[in-house]
DNA sequence: TCAATTCCTGACCGTATGGTCAAGAAGACG
DNA sequence: CGTCTTCTTGACCATACGGTCAGGAATTGA
């Protein structure tokens, strides 16, 4: 299951650790916290049980870790908000970043929708400070544009929030996508589309005029 | 805890297998299936655990039930788009609709939800047999909207992921929502503003026309 | 009033699961 | 080499949890 062949020095801690990780959260986001069993995780890790012990003292601990991974990624995605100049670049960029994301990482997205749907036990306090920050800075950078005239004045938190569950939906209810593709997960051309349909609804929505939304790049290829 | 007072005749069955499925939706949506436990159930149900098992054999019967019940929501949901006269009032209905639920079944959605995170081993048969039907035919539905010219020609398929997505959002993600709104539940007028948000960015984003938009009812109240 | 039926529930059981441990294997390092 | 540290693992707990059961309390219906 694993390639353990170059034992080498102590790089086998990261190289467990990683092999653990990735195997605890496609398990966290297949049976959520309370179902899944570090039993199925060693497997799927190719470890003894035993072992993932070693690395990880609790389940809490190892879910903690999960999370953690997945919250950095979503820091990437909302950088790019930063170095835009106006709405169609910015909003734009964003859900493509969003959706690469759902795309990249579809297990990673459930465990963090899980983990809020629950009630974030774990993530509480990282939403009342990051995330709510992040929140207040972007939403004044909208405000900022519809200032200038270059969008409608629209809730400017609404419209992160459809951003948002937009695009993680391709993630969290990739099930639910497939089954109505004929029971296949979208190809390349089918996730272009979605990312196409998706950004032209919402910036032609919130007032983008036409023209700057056909000058985006990554648009129908 | 319950009111069972009125102890009377075989109304009892159907007091406390209601008693039972109310409490078991606030503890699946909060814990999922694996962390719920049976005892929590029954005493927010205000019943020893053994009464539960009379009821429900099983946890998995009990599951099944609640997801159940939550099917039929959706379905009442999904008759407004029926008897809709064109995008702007059958679309903003059904909007107006989901998102009416998620306020009032927040507990309800995130049961969904995570069934389908989960891959659906409950649903799955439903997903692709009523859902699939009921989805391919507001395409078509949506399809003839774009024919006759009365929206832009977008993709009805990532149209309705965009809709449900966004709807839900606020029951799966309330948690969020709230924390992002100062740790206040949104109230009244904050339902109406996102209902309204949610609506604009969505008609406009297919291209219903501005008159059309602000002749809807329901709108800024 | 007297069965018959339905409901109620404390006590109990078997198993699954998270977690421990001790003994040893495999590198690291001088 | 020899020792020190890190890693590995089968066997083993303790407990929590889903589910059972037997006996009794209500309700029903005649």
């Amino acid at each position: 299951m694993a390639q353990r062949d170059p034992k080498s020095k102590k790089i086998i801690r990261q190289q467990n650790e990683t092999l653990i990780l990735r195997a605890a959260e496609k398990v966290f986001a297949e049976a959520g916290f309370g179902g899944a069993k570090m039993q199925v995780i060693a497997d799927l890790a190719g470890l003894p049980k035993a072992n993932l012990h070693y690395y990880f003292p609790t389940k809490e601990t190892l879910y903690r870790r999960v999370v953690e991974e997945i919250f950095h990624i979503w820091l990437d995605a909302a950088a790019v908000f930063e170095a835009s100049s106006g709405p169609a670049e910015g909003i734009g960029a964003y859900i493509d970043a969003k959706m690469e994301i759902s795309r990249r990482h579809p297990a990673g997205s459930k465990v963090w929708a899980a983990e809020v749907m629950h009630g974030a036990p774990v993530i509480q306090e990282w939403l009342e400070t990051t995330l709510d920050t992040w929140t207040n800075g972007r939403i004044e950078v909208i405000e900022g544009w519809i200032r200038q005239g270059r969008m409608d004045p629209i809730s400017p938190r609404h419209l992160l929030y459809m951003i948002w569950a937009t695009t993680q939906h391709y993630a969290d209810f990739d099930h639910q996508v497939t089954a109505l593709n004929g029971g296949r997960a979208l190809n390349d051309a089918e996730w272009t589309d979605a990312k196409a349909a998706v950004k032209r609804i919402v910036l032609k929505g919130i007032g983008v005029s036409s023209a700057e939304i056909a000058a985006l790049p990554d648009g129908p290829d």
